[in-house]
DNA sequence: AAACCATGACTACATCTGTAATCAGTCTTG
DNA sequence: CAAGACTGATTACAGATGTAGTCATGGTTT
């Protein structure tokens, strides 16, 4: 799996969250602040095909867009390589990390014992 | 803070881990798997400097460098970067997240258990 | 039919990255 | 002192990326 650029990726945001999609609707879709002309979508587009990251269907004269790979698997793969980049792999120093950085609030922490309990059992 | 390149993080690591260090102590400290020359550690080096990344002093007629970000904002900047692209910013669904996907030991959940349990007091 | 519009394909081009080689000094060593 | 060795600076160059513009073609409207 090739690994996707930050700009590609806004547009398969757009298309995990609703797809099969036109360039056209890609476009329509992608986030204002990126500011991007539809020209750029469609090279993104193209490269993302490319790389096997999109498949598309003609519909008549032109093509509909859908993800070939699952944000999931892409999630996972990109939030591995952080891990083991920065934390030895290690998820516990991450936390700790995020939680000196007030990027934890009690909330956080009570939803997270929630969800440590529960895989417990 | 500029954005820092992939290749040029294992530069990082090495002088956050010991420095100041001259560029071919550098090299010699760079994981062998990069298999890098000289040369393409001290091109890593001045794009460092170039950046604001690293600082250097002169000693003698050679340099000695050191890291001018600390390791903590680094990967502080980086961690928020992935949790707000792909998780919302919420830490909870990267815990999920990387449990269902068997990064999470039982080992890690106690141990998570007893930081977050250490937070809260 | 003529003019127009939408679409993918192709082309463009600057910057960033990975990966060096080469050059011009300075230091060392014979 | 001459020949190397070592160092930062400069240059090189291909591939990835951001950001489009242009072109050919096929459908649309008057």
């Amino acid at each position: 799996m090739e690994r996707i650029a930050e700009g590609e990726y806004a547009v398969m945001e757009v298309l995990w969250e609703r797809s099969p999609l036109t360039a056209a609707e890609v476009a329509a879709r992608v986030p204002e602040e990126r500011g991007w002309s539809l020209a750029t979508v469609k090279t993104m587009l193209s490269r993302l095909l490319a790389k096997g990251a999109l498949a598309h269907e003609e519909e008549g004269r032109r093509y509909l867009y859908r993800p070939a790979i699952r944000r999931e698997d892409y999630v996972a793969e990109e939030s591995g390589r952080l891990l083991d980049r920065m934390f030895g792999g290690r998820l516990t120093p991450l936390v700790a990390h995020l939680a000196e950085r007030d990027r934890l609030s009690a909330a956080d922490i009570e939803e997270i014992e929630a969800l440590l309990k529960a895989l417990k059992s």
